[in-house]
DNA sequence: GCAAAAGTGTTAACTTTACACCCATGT
DNA sequence: ACATGGGTGTAAAGTTAACACTTTTGC
């Protein structure tokens, strides 16, 4: 018999959670489901699932997205792993925790599971008890994803395909938790050449009617290949 | 009988893996093994051990470092958790990838096992062929060892308690892998008010003798809390 | 006295901040 | 015509970048 044939089997059992972000009615919200199933059934919960035998850890990270929301192709990063030994009650049992990032968060979830009916959003500043230690992944989250927004250019994840000045502007005072100058933070925006100018006008609104812009993802990997640091 | 009894138990096999960075010599190193047992025997490797149950995923790490080098209370961070499904010949094994910066790296290890003795350093810019997926992992450690670098002083951490000016500058220069201009960063490193000078000069060299310095990471501290951001 | 590295300041270019009024639209 | 939010520019302050020579020490 050869050395390799005697080495033990290892198995593992583990867990991926995703903490998936909208912004919507001027806020940041998250993905919670309530659970139907033990243990800490009935809870509130971020959406999650064991990682299959066969499958790499980040495709069932999107596999719980697309379960979830219909959505595919989404801004999605592995950010930490949580091993508290007793996290688990039905053993040791690690979970690999990732964000996602998606856009105009009260439309356009299309879920595909059943267990799914039971997703809603959540304002992000104001979170429930959570089953596991979820309550701390999600804030970790919330940390990350500020970070995140002044360092690379992500909020545009968060809007609609086509948004306006204002809606941005919000989102970055909002998620920032401070007041942002208008005219300064367009300056610096424009001068990263990342916004396409739609040249048409938002309708339907009771005021000065704003323009509508859309991110321009080519032209910022263009720049990112050459050098360009987004801050804000 | 209850429905929580009725759980299926879960178990895990997972690992942490250190990537330990030393400056010495004038570059960036990082501390390897060579294995002596399957799979991968004889292999270069990056330090790393299966998790025990009853253990958190920090001290793992922790002890793997330790038990290396002897060290304890270093700089080390969680920064990705790697789980490919073929990653390990035993099953599925993902591990959870940490950096630790250590200072002086030749002189200083006193290793506590038997097994650390075929530790050694090897140039970070060159590493060999490695086990499992640890060349991936080390190369991640890297980049992300440069990106900290630039926003947290962990810089220090690499360096001698006492250190000159030119140290300082030259392991830069050298992780950074680019010119950086002397004058320039001595202002800026002095506006941060982060180092003590310790009013001693340096002695036994055949030229101008330097002044040392040490870090004050206490007034580091401080300073964060009052919103300071280290940035290079 | 020479080789080797240490130490030091100024100016111009650029970036960031602070700040207030008029404009377009719907009702 | 008024209420609502949209849109715009300038000047002062601060920061970064470029740049070269003198000093100290050991041999």
């Amino acid at each position: 018999m050869s050395k390799t044939k005697t080495l033990p089997k290892l198995h593992s059992d583990f867990s991926v959670d995703c903490v998936i972000f909208g912004f919507d009615e001027g806020e940041l919200k998250i993905l919670l489901i309530e659970r139907n199933a033990e243990p800490f059934d009935k809870w509130k919960a971020l959406p999650g699932n064991l990682v299959k035998g066969d499958e790499e850890i980040e495709e069932a990270a999107e596999r719980v997205l697309y379960e979830l929301s219909g959505l595919e192709n989404v801004y999605m990063e592995q950010f930490r792993t949580f091993g508290g030994v007793n996290r688990h009650p039905q053993g040791r049992v690690i979970t690999v925790a990732y964000y996602a990032i998606i856009q105009s968060s009260s439309q356009g979830l299309h879920p595909v599971t059943n267990y799914a009916k039971d997703a809603f959003w959540w304002p992000a500043h104001d979170l429930p008890k959570l089953a596991f230690d979820h309550t701390e992944i999600a804030e970790a989250a919330i940390e990350q994803l500020r970070y995140k927004l002044k360092h690379e250019p992500i909020g545009f994840e968060l809007l609609p395909k086509e948004f306006t000045f204002s809606q941005l502007h919000h989102l970055y005072e909002v998620i920032l938790e401070r007041p942002i100058d208008k005219r300064n933070f367009k300056k610096k925006i424009m001068s990263f050449k990342i916004l396409t100018d739609l040249k048409k006008k938002q309708t339907g609104v009771p005021h000065r009617a704003p323009w509508l812009y859309t991110w321009n993802h080519n032209k910022y990997e263009a720049l990112k290949k050459k050098g360009f640091v987004f801050e804000i």
